[in-house]
DNA sequence: CGCCACTTGTTAAAATCGCATCAAAACGAT
DNA sequence: ATCGTTTTGATGCGATTTTAACAAGTGGCG
């Protein structure tokens, strides 16, 4: 398969895996192709998509005569994700400030939060936010500015500016890539930019990922692994002594 | 309620259960009644039903995991303000940069807005940001800081700065409480900071209230009717000169 | 009965969707 | 570079969806 191709097909489950249903013109300007295009990958790949009425749907909900029932259980990596957030809570503290990165894979953890911690909550993507609104005692930070699409989150210099005026006990990374030696890398260079600067206001430094991201590589870096304190997959734990 | 017309959309919500998809069309024929008027029926009865490229759905399967659906599906005064925002949309062109207020009436401007514009939208609401980007064409900014769950909305200097660097055409203000002599008041003194701001930005200020606001007063004050450029209830348009 | 509000059906128009066709661009191999 | 193949984008058109407007029907009530 075209590599072009076949990265847009890639493109396209993860945007739908955030949004669950995507407009054929959204898609269209997400992967920056036109909607024929779109139509013609959604079509060629009917395993894993399908149409309804204008939009884009995984196909797994058709197969349920449902469109709408995103199970997350359609998440492909579902399980390993729960599984990396199961290992990760034990790092979160009653009255602590945690930072939350974009990303498929935090919102499982924000599930797993028990309801009765104090927590602050920093974020910047929209379907982490919508997390977090539902647990009682967080009190919620969001970082604002121009909204991605790709990652449902927002980039702007005044995120950053407010990021310089937080004290955060533990920050959450999530990573497109992981590569041993050449670090964590995700798709976006604002994305990169926030979670720099995050990781640099907090005290622990937490890298989230499930194994389907190791040796992987994306255009932009933004830390080597030696710089979180630990890296969690579905397989456990390991640590950075330091 | 009309006994017939209870009659149908019980009928309708067994039939829904059954299938969990409906062609608008096997829904008329399995009623016995027009299209149209199943049309009205579903749309009558937002908080249960809901359309999706020709069919019927049940409104849980799309409103899960989104809890300003919900709200929104059990608000009362819901065909007032949309009433309210079809005045509303003639003063939004294409290539404008848009301000939109937080509450409950503003998504459904939002919803009304043609996908063919070209906006640029200012928000600083969860629920107004999710269904901003459900638009095609529309880049939005957001608003960032501390989350006020009562409006689903952010405040923080942040913010205020921001909107400081923008240049805003229309902006779309909302109102708990509404009185002649006393002006347009809010609950929250936050939200009453940010839409005087975003006023003092924006070449028209158009104020949006269903009737039911109309002699109520909130603590926090935030402009007098004579500031807006027009006030907009569900019965038309009021303007004010110059 | 006649008036009224409300409901329903019909029709037309507008917007959108889905698809086929064709030209341009990108790509690969010689 | 040149040719042939594949991929992509643009256009047009029919079918469908959606909305709006108007006409007809229904039932309550004096």
């Amino acid at each position: 398969m075209n590599p072009r191709k076949g990265h847009r097909i890639a493109a396209l489950s993860d945007a739908l895996s955030q949004h669950r249903i995507l407009h054929i013109k959204t898609a269209a300007q997400i992967l920056g192709v036109s909607e024929m295009t779109v139509r013609r990958d959604v079509s060629a790949n009917a395993d894993q998509f399908a149409f309804f009425g204008g939009h884009i749907v995984p196909a797994s909900d058709v197969e349920n005569d449902n469109p709408y029932e995103l199970s997350r259980a359609a998440d492909s990596h579902a399980a390993a994700k729960r599984q990396v957030c199961s290992h990760a809570i034990e790092y979160i503290h009653d009255d602590d400030t945690i930072f939350f990165d974009c990303g498929t894979t935090v919102p499982y953890l924000v599930d797993l939060l028990p309801d009765h911690y104090h927590l602050t909550a920093i974020c910047y993507a929209l379907n982490v936010a919508e997390r977090l609104t539902r647990k009682p005692n967080v009190r919620l930070v969001m970082l604002g500015g121009l909204y991605h699409p790709a990652s449902a989150s927002f980039s702007g210099s005044s995120g950053l500016e407010t990021l310089d005026a937080l004290g955060i006990n533990v920050a959450f990374l999530s990573a497109a890539g992981v590569d041993s030696r050449r670090g964590a890398t995700c798709a976006h260079f604002h994305e990169a930019e926030i979670k720099r600067k995050a990781m640099s206001r907090a005290q622990k430094n937490i890298l989230l990922v499930d194994s389907s991201k190791i040796g992987k590589l994306k255009p932009a870096f933004f830390s080597d692994l030696q710089s979180f304190d630990a890296v969690i997959t579905e397989d456990g734990i390991k640590e950075f002594p330091g």
